[in-house]
DNA sequence: TATAGCGATATGATTTGTCAAGTATTTGAA
DNA sequence: TTCAAATACTTGACAAATCATATCGCTATA
């Protein structure tokens, strides 16, 4: 089975018709991302462990209920990582997996073409 | 005023603690990004501009209200063009812009990450 | 001794996304 | 000729996601 860009989820098969379910990784891949916060999770952890209230504040505007499921998502991904220093009094720290790290190419690229095509938004 | 990668949307000075509200493309961009279904629309137009029916079919379950008002917010953000042939009947295009199709390399830097570390989902 | 900070979780309100159905007209097939 | 399908959406009811805020037991600092 191929894979391109423009592979669509459902890959549609010429000689039935039918519809693949096969898995595409692009697909998956923006599923995974697009959820809110989830890259600016990333993004912020690129810039080394956290902890919960840590990664919050730095974060900004996501609140607690979201970012705990979020970051437990992204831990059985396997894109984050999340190390119990002591439970009482709660100490926690999150950070990138491999993974993870390798997610900086993507929003490198974001950041580049936000810098070139969004505009700073004027007074009206 | 610096941006990095590591700058957060609401910048702290550090001589006053005070919250500074300048703009930060990266989050901004995350932002736009992040919208349900905005990746989706973006990757399927890279293919060539479509109809809005035939947009909807190849983006794949996204339903008509939410595809509408995506289009129109990415149309607003000058990242896809709408082309109307004719009113009755009726008969539509949406394209991306130039903004649009820089969009190209992000959708290859998430195309390359999901190839290399997403899992592609066992039995179990 | 009082207060702030830690990593969450609970609550109920609000926002966002989904679903099914419908519009007026033309095109292609039976 | 007659009927089903396609076009680009819109509407209103509903479900799901996210929201602000309060809270917990405990410790380190003030």
């Amino acid at each position: 089975m191929w894979y391109t860009l423009i592979t669509m989820a459902r890959l549609v098969v010429p000689e039935t018709s039918q519809i693949d379910h096969s898995f595409c990784p692009v697909y998956e891949a923006i599923n995974v991302l697009q959820e809110k916060w989830t890259l600016h999770i990333i993004r912020t952890l690129l810039d080394g462990p956290k902890g919960f209230n840590e990664l919050s504040r730095a974060v900004g505007g996501c609140n607690p209920a979201t970012l705990a499921q979020r970051v437990e998502k992204l831990e059985h991904l396997d894109i984050v990582s999340k190390t119990i220093h002591s439970t009482m009094p709660p100490r926690t720290s999150y950070a990138l997996t491999e993974a993870g790290q390798a997610l900086q190419t993507v929003i490198e690229a974001i950041d580049r073409w936000g810098r070139q095509y969004l505009p700073e938004p004027a007074a009206h």
